[in-house]
DNA sequence: GATTTTTGTTCGTATAACGCACATAAGAAG
DNA sequence: CTTCTTATGTGCGTTATACGAACAAAAATC
């Protein structure tokens, strides 16, 4: 791509709108100037042009998303086969176990959920489609990061902010990439409350009918109703059937 | 607004992004172009963009969105304080009613749900925070209709495609507006199958403390299992509970 | 209340994007 | 194969945007 294919203030505007969410829902001029690392005159421009469109409300003084920003990532997901082909196997998925099941793929240093079908909420924070866990303690990111090349992974894992989430969590790189390796030859990943106190979870990778991982599936269960070392005999014949039946639907 | 503070190269990037999932994943640079109606070569310079951030994947032929977009609509999600303060009242509500429950707020002609708490799939199609439905024929819509003025509904009506999704559903615009009359008057509304066949929904407005309309709150049931006629005794307390209880901490 | 610091806005200029036109490539139809 | 048709990539003059500094206006601090 040549230098001048590049809509700088393009690329700008999505920037600013990323930086709400990270910090509070309202956000002056200066504020988001500073997240940015932008001019001030720039983002005042965006925001101002964010308010026109409809994507920001302006009091005068802060700056909130609306509404109307959900339509640009649901151009994804209702643009995207993946989620909406998974979904219902999703859904046989979490009846069969009587507990929640989710599909995410990665996204840096993160896992995004695509689809989930859910059962009574075990987890403190609501996951929904679009939502965003760190891949290094998620039974996901673990299963998409041992999918990638040892070099990659351990890239992720460097960029991420490995963090004791409970006392369960592992925080090494080196341990984690050992785990990883783990996971990789057995084809599952089991995560025993690293996340949060109490939420154990297990997932397997899925495949493109030619090999290819695309996305991860996942179940979660209260640690008290299920102990971690029980997750892989009551849960993983369940997630492979799930995991063989989606890569005969998926090219 | 002065003239010189809209970055129209901003704008058309968001056309850009929302070209997409109206229509299918993928698109080539001159299908996007039409779809925006946007020169090809600002179109092209915006996909390239879009594809160098890491929020397209391209080919050489078909560009398609990466999960990285979802950044944007989690933007509004997690920055903004209304989904997160009513999601704990959706999960007691959606236990105590033993039905999905969700949350709303308009955008043009459609209601955005923005949060959810699900029991068993009930609908065809699956909802979750981001999710549209348009808002004549939906529960939600109704109510939040109803409380703007009768010139501004009127005017969204107009705005909307009035379709026949069953053959319950009202289709024309004086019959709509009656029946906006009716929800203002009564403070909730009932759609019985309008949105698809076999589903029965109850929507009332949530109000802030000096009782402005913010969103709607509402409860789906199979017809088969509750008909209509009984959707207001058997929900309604809850949801007006509900109700009583988010206008006490919404400012 | 005066001073310092931060914030919002304006303006001239260098620079980058726009959109047209042309060139090239890839399919579709004959 | 040839001939249309349609799609993509590039060069360039015109137009519009970003930059940075300077000014104005609030807040915050003393």
């Amino acid at each position: 791509m040549r230098e001048s294919d590049f809509v700088s203030g393009f690329a700008r505007g999505l920037r600013v709108i990323e930086a709400f969410g990270e910090t509070r829902p309202k956000l002056t001029i200066a504020e988001a100037a500073k997240l940015t690392e932008l001019d001030r005159a720039t983002v005042r421009r965006c925001l101002l042009t964010l308010a026109d469109l409809g994507y920001a409300d302006y009091d005068g003084k802060f700056f909130a998303l609306t509404p109307k920003v959900l339509r640009l990532g649901h151009a994804y997901l209702s643009a995207t086969p993946l989620p909406l082909l998974i979904q219902p196997y999703l859904d046989q998925l979490s009846e069969k176990a009587e507990q929640s099941a989710s599909a995410s793929v990665l996204d840096g240093t993160d896992v995004v959920y695509i689809a989930r079908a859910s059962q009574k909420r075990v987890m403190s924070i609501n996951l929904s489609p679009g939502s965003r866990l760190p891949a290094y303690c998620a039974s996901m990111g673990r299963v998409l990061l041992a999918s990638l090349p040892e070099r990659d992974a351990r890239d992720v894992l460097d960029r991420s902010d490995l963090k004791a989430n409970t006392p369960l969590t592992k925080t090494d790189p080196d341990v984690l990439m050992e785990e990883l390796r783990a996971v990789r030859a057995s084809g599952y990943a089991v995560i025993d409350q690293e996340l949060e106190l109490g939420l154990c979870s297990i997932a397997v990778p899925v495949e493109t009918d030619r090999g290819r991982v695309v996305a991860a599936i996942n179940i979660g269960a209260p640690a008290a109703h299920v102990a971690a070392a029980e997750m892989a005999t009551r849960y993983l014949p369940l997630l492979m059937e799930t995991r063989k039946a989606l890569r005969l639907v998926l090219r």
